[in-house]
DNA sequence: GATGAATGAGGTTTCATTCAT
DNA sequence: AATGAATGAAACCTCATTCAT
């Protein structure tokens, strides 16, 4: 206020977060756009794909900014944070792993189903590196995306259920085991061990029936 | 990805990296130094143990100094590059890995040698978020660390031709196989399993003798 | 400064200020228009109004076009800047204080005149944080709207040249003084205090025949 | 972790004004510092002085550190935040008008003392736009430096009884008033008024023994 | 003319590393 | 040798203004 005379609007705001949000607004997301929105929209869901696969969810939004040949101020119009950024990617991957998850539950063959499933999810974490991180992330139960690992978790919850009911999986293993497993193949594929072998391991690991061996 | 659980993005870019080396400098640390020098050099990594076992490597530099007791300046005097500091404590870790290793090698039953070094493993690894990190980073061949990583992959190596050769552990699995489940059972534990389970599941899946099922 | 009491810093600095414009060009305004584009305006108008009430002239463009139910480019079409539309409503205010000083104008006992004009505007300035802001930068001579301002100042000298040759004011006040005490009224209102009872300190010490007693 | 060779350490702090502060801290800014320490920390206090009294509380933190010759990362080692700056400076303010004020406890008579408390004030005001801003930000209840301010205002409150008690002052003012008042001198003053008369028309305001003249 | 998406300069703050004391 | 203050390149995010639809 002062001297300077040319300054209309007193405060800017301090810094914070400025948006809270406990869910994913699909709907707002996916309500009528102009064609021109969407089309960067899209270009900015692919360029952050592939910045995150070199790079993990490291890489910043100027960077994902000027590969979507996008001004940051349209990056940040499309997703209000980083971590909406990144949420919407791990959407993309969960949903994938959803609808997998819910044929491997149409199928008669609960164990079958499994093998399937890990199999599947495995190869394709060989070439995502960003479905990895988003499965190392998932674990960590704070963020935002909470809300689409969880309805993954229901899926896994029931399959492994049905599985344990079965007599096909450890009666001991529970749903946060399964979690740690999904997101230990992810790393170990990441670390650099082959896909199928690794998928195999995990799925022996919690069909073996017989009990923990004496530790130590 | 350690504790703070609101983080999205891991790795900032170091700063100037103006330090080249392709292995750690015994050398110079050996070397002949004042006492209060290598006090100070042993506080340092006790300090540096215990914040990377609580935060893993995201620690910050200062802080690592600050509980050392130290200031920085010294900190920076003894290992060049924050990268060195997490060399020499992965070399710490390596070394204990490798010395259980080799009680193992000393063991008649491999078996048995391969289980409780597993066990031992994932329990520290529960408990320590900064030995994680080091597996995790460890199949990143890139590191400095690389040659102590080796040491250790050379003793797995052994144990596991003799546990192959015993019929203990299915024939097509690879070190490279057996790196990557360290690191997977790193990031499974990280991700909130029950190291025991884990491990127990991590052994059967190595131990497994039926063959890999047709896959897809 | 108005509202929000976190805030530190008041004014970022603009933009671009591409227009360069010393008089407000009713002109274009008023000229003829589509019936549309004139009701528009109107709107801007009004939720600027209520807006500036609000916030002060610290909110967003977007926000005003918001609750107007506009877009921002309609908005920048009317107010090719946001210092137009502070000034547009600068306008407004004077406009209302310009007829109420006229109303007093017309009064024969003038400082009954004065009292109500200042008790008036400390009214209004106590539920309209924009008039505040208004009354603030007004001061500053640089504006835009130096011109509605003085249209305001003229009101003001005849009144006060009336009341001190009635002997209702001080002879030592000048119109700066009084300008000069309009904008600390609209501040000590900011600040918390009863405007009535500042309204009224504010007359008395216009009023007060006392001469300033001996500085210091 | 996914790829990046060179990083070591995982998350960056995501955004927060890391130190919550409730009461300035002299203790820790005065104890023994390094020589240069000092003298920079003078540097950018002097420098911030001079910002703030050319621009008001609107200066950016860079522009502070360049007139200070100094990194941003030195000033905010010296102060965590723009408003912990900015406190500072109001700190300093404020304790010379709190010596004021205590001088003026000690007079006999209360209505000379705070005639010379006001005059005083305004007479700094006239140069300091740093103080009219510090005033007029006081008003705002949140900020850091509200226990600063109410040091202060201990002070006029027991100023303020005592003159009502001695039918110096208004029975009916409050410290509220009292406080906007200061605003509003500032507000006044900044506005291009005369401090010695508006301080008088301040005085002869709070004096007046009349009642509130029949509004509107 | 209207719309609202896009732009990008700036603002605050962090932290690995250097350097004067 | 040790210290810790200084450095400054980024990182994330905001918002007045422009421009394609």
């Amino acid at each position: 206020m002062a001297t300077a005379s040319a300054n209309i609007a007193p405060p800017p705001t301090p810094r914070a977060a400025s948006q809270r949000i406990g869910e994913l607004d699909h709907a707002v997301a996916e309500r009528h756009q102009r064609a021109d929105a969407r089309r960067n929209r899209e270009k900015i869901i692919a360029a952050a794909e592939i910045a995150f696969r070199e790079l993990g969810t490291a890489v910043q939004m100027e960077d994902i900014a000027r590969r979507a040949k996008v001004g940051v101020g349209t990056l940040y119009r499309h997703f209000p944070t980083k971590e909406h950024l990144v949420a919407e990617l791990a959407t993309h991957c969960f949903s994938g792993c959803i609808s997998e998850a819910e044929t491997a539950l149409a199928t008669v063959d609960v164990w079958a189903a499994i093998e399937c499933f890990v199999y599947r999810n495995a190869e394709q974490m060989a070439t995502d590196a960003g479905l990895r991180d988003t499965f190392m992330a998932a674990c960590q139960s704070g963020g935002i995306w909470a809300g689409e690992r969880d309805r993954l978790n229901q899926r896994l919850a029931t399959l492994l259920e049905r599985a344990q009911a079965n007599g096909n999986v450890r009666q001991d293993v529970t749903l946060g085991d399964v979690q740690a497993l999904m997101c230990g193949l992810s790393a170990a594929i990441a670390g650099g061990g082959d896909w199928r072998r690794l998928a195999s391991m995990m799925l022996a690991g919690l069909h073996a029936p017989q009990p923990t061996p004496a530790a130590r």
